[in-house]
DNA sequence: GATTGTTAAAATCTCGAGAAAATATATTGA
DNA sequence: TCAATATATTTTCTCGAGATTTTAACAATC
């Protein structure tokens, strides 16, 4: 049997910190859901994101449960897994509630993810080894295939896009030092997510978009910090002017009671 | 049934996202708990802070609950309630544990709060009103008292310092437009903290301590961004180097199996 | 002595049902 | 008709117990 323990053994305080997950969510994305618990969680989150559950709406666990098939007690730790991710709120005695929406709160969102996004891609820029090069090449080259495949318009790519652009950007920081920022970027992340499928402003992945990437690589490949994340910026920033040209009555809330 | 998604009620954008509480964890630090899972919550993170559940150590539930008097899927929720906070970490099917600790984390910690703190104050500086202005004299007077109190060597004050420093910190930054980074803020205060406590360094709180807040409180009321951002830098910068000069060893120990 | 395999103990995960609270509905009175 | 109160229904919260998995203890083999 393995010590199952960070400390004690002879890792250095780094590897320490770095080799067990004191950030993880329960269930980073596409792994495989160890517990009943988890897996909820994971449907949950797909669901919400993809505005199955619409923001605002109530949550009830009696109904949930028979849909995701799971006791009471699980449906609700899987809710409560996603007040971590702030994509549900829980209130007193009142149950929980998928987490509202507003063009503010988008554009808090963006703003913030701007902030952190560029400080992360400093960071790696400046202390990114040879893996890290590795990595953000391969994630390009995959992203920029999807995009292609979108351009000639072979349908049935924009899921693997928003994958893959996902992929890309996390690439972009995984060399960072700061445990931390990664962790708020990915909640972030997660967060605008939601609002590009919400909106249905799903516009056709403009065809400019590509050639921001391909910039922001370029950049980034040259350790050009300065440019790299001022065109990042405008690529986050470009997000927002989109969700402030929808109606203005688009996102006033709803729910039920 | 009734049209479950959130459009088409008459409430401002602003308002909508700023009445109801998005961002909040369950129970946001001294409020009453309405709820069991909240009660044990709350105590159970006051005594991770505190160490008393030192970093790395199981939580094993069957032993909890007896202690916190509730029932094992209420101490459940309770745990996974405080991985939205990172003080508890959850791992597939082997239970919880406390988030573990190390010098690169703490460094971490602080440099991201830096990061986040310093904007807030930006913003809040740039866009703080009266009732701002007003909550910052406050906060800073009431912490003014306490320090001086502390220098007096009128012991049991402590406790109070710290409860006021947070809120003197908290009040500088309230007007920020960013509840994304107020939110990422006040975890990672909760971090800090805990980091203070557990290492002794509770070095009887030097007395420039105090000046530094009043330096950072003057440069604050003159709407002086760049002076006090550069303060603010230094104040949180100061805690890392206490923390650095402690023995190599003190975060490698301790956890049970 | 160290590794591997087997068995026993402990802990986690999961569910269903009862108690408490909140929400919806009905009743009463102006 | 409207407001206020009382009743009924729904939903949340809570607990205890069974099934599954992990962890520990021990034996056997190389």
């Amino acid at each position: 049997m393995r010590k199952s323990y960070p400390f004690g053994s002879r890792a250095t305080m780094s590897e320490t910190v770095l080799s067990q997950a004191a950030l993880n969510q329960a269930t980073d994305s596409h792994e495989e859901p160890k517990t009943l618990v988890e897996g909820a969680y994971q449907r949950l989150r797909r669901d919400i994101i993809e505005g199955v559950h619409a923001p605002g709406e109530k949550l009830r666990v009696e109904h949930l449960k028979e849909h995701y098939d799971v006791g009471a007690g699980t449906l609700r730790e899987a809710l409560l897994l996603l007040v971590t991710d702030a994509l549900v709120v829980a209130q007193g005695q009142r149950g929980f509630r998928v987490a509202p929406i507003s063009i503010a709160d988008f554009e808090d969102i963006t703003r913030t993810r701007v902030l952190l996004e560029t400080e992360a891609l400093r960071q790696s820029i400046a202390s990114g080894g040879e893996d890290w090069e590795a990595a953000v090449v391969a994630a390009f080259h995959r992203l920029s295939r999807a995009e292609q495949r979108l351009a000639d318009h072979d349908v049935g790519t924009t899921e693997e896009w928003e994958s893959r652009n996902r992929a890309f950007h996390e690439a972009l920081i995984s060399a960072s030092s700061s445990r931390w920022i990664r962790h708020f970027q990915h909640i972030l992340y997660q967060q605008s997510e939601r609002y590009r499928r919400i909106s249905l402003f799903r516009q056709p992945i403009a065809r400019d978009i590509h050639a921001e990437h391909q910039a922001l690589f370029e950049a980034t490949m040259a350790r050009d910090a300065t440019r790299a994340t001022s065109i990042l910026t405008e690529h986050i920033l470009r997000t927002l002017d989109a969700v402030k040209r929808m109606p203005a009555d688009f996102f006033t809330s709803k729910s039920k009671r």
